[in-house]
DNA sequence: GCGACAG
DNA sequence: ATCTTGTCGC
């Protein structure tokens, strides 16, 4: 398993690293802090400059225990975190409208616990989710300033393509 | 038994 | 994540 952490000011890479080695365990829904925590945690504390806000692959209260691999991730570095996937994991909530920036509320019960994000007309929302010391309001702003008018956000993009480059030896 | 189920 | 299928755009 590979794992890369970039950091990314105002558009520009500032800061990247990237680490690999075996998961700690297998891929079980509800339980991704146990396979890939250690691994993140380690990627994270050897970048520098130190960043403000960590985007993660990952949910925030959208989980069993209201403690996603976001919230714990934030809560063993001491760093606001948010979560971007591609899908709830227990959330749920009709899509909203297709226009950039266009939101819509996903809900476990009665609390809203993540939102829709059109991030791009024609394409899929993406699911926000707010964790470690991030609102909701704050984990959509963070993402919009992120996009740089792609649907994914750059640091996501770069940090996956620094993980793929690794895995396959270079 | 089958589908759902962050990555 | 990984894989497969289908669509759209360059």
């Amino acid at each position: 398993m590979w794992a890369a952490a970039v950091v990314v000011d105002a558009g520009r890479i500032v800061g990247q690293r990237v680490v690999g080695g075996c998961a700690s365990g297998p891929y079980v829904p509800g339980m991704l802090a146990l396979r890939l925590g250690p691994q993140l945690e380690d990627v994270v504390r050897r970048i520098a400059p130190w960043p403000e806000v960590l985007l993660l692959d990952a949910t925030g209260g959208d989980h069993p225990r209201r403690a996603g691999l976001a919230v714990h991730l934030g809560a063993a570095l001491d760093l606001p975190t948010v979560g971007v996937t591609h899908r709830p994991l227990l959330a749920t909530g009709a899509w909203p409208a297709d226009e950039a920036g266009a939101t819509s509320p996903l809900t476990i019960g009665t609390d809203q616990v993540a939102t829709w994000l059109r991030t791009r007309r024609g394409t899929r929302p993406l699911v926000v989710h707010p964790a470690w010391r991030t609102d909701l309001d704050v984990a959509v702003r963070v993402v919009e300033a992120s996009l740089a008018g792609r649907r994914t956000p750059e640091p996501l993009r770069s940090a996956r393509q620094a993980a793929r480059r690794a895995r396959a030896g270079q």
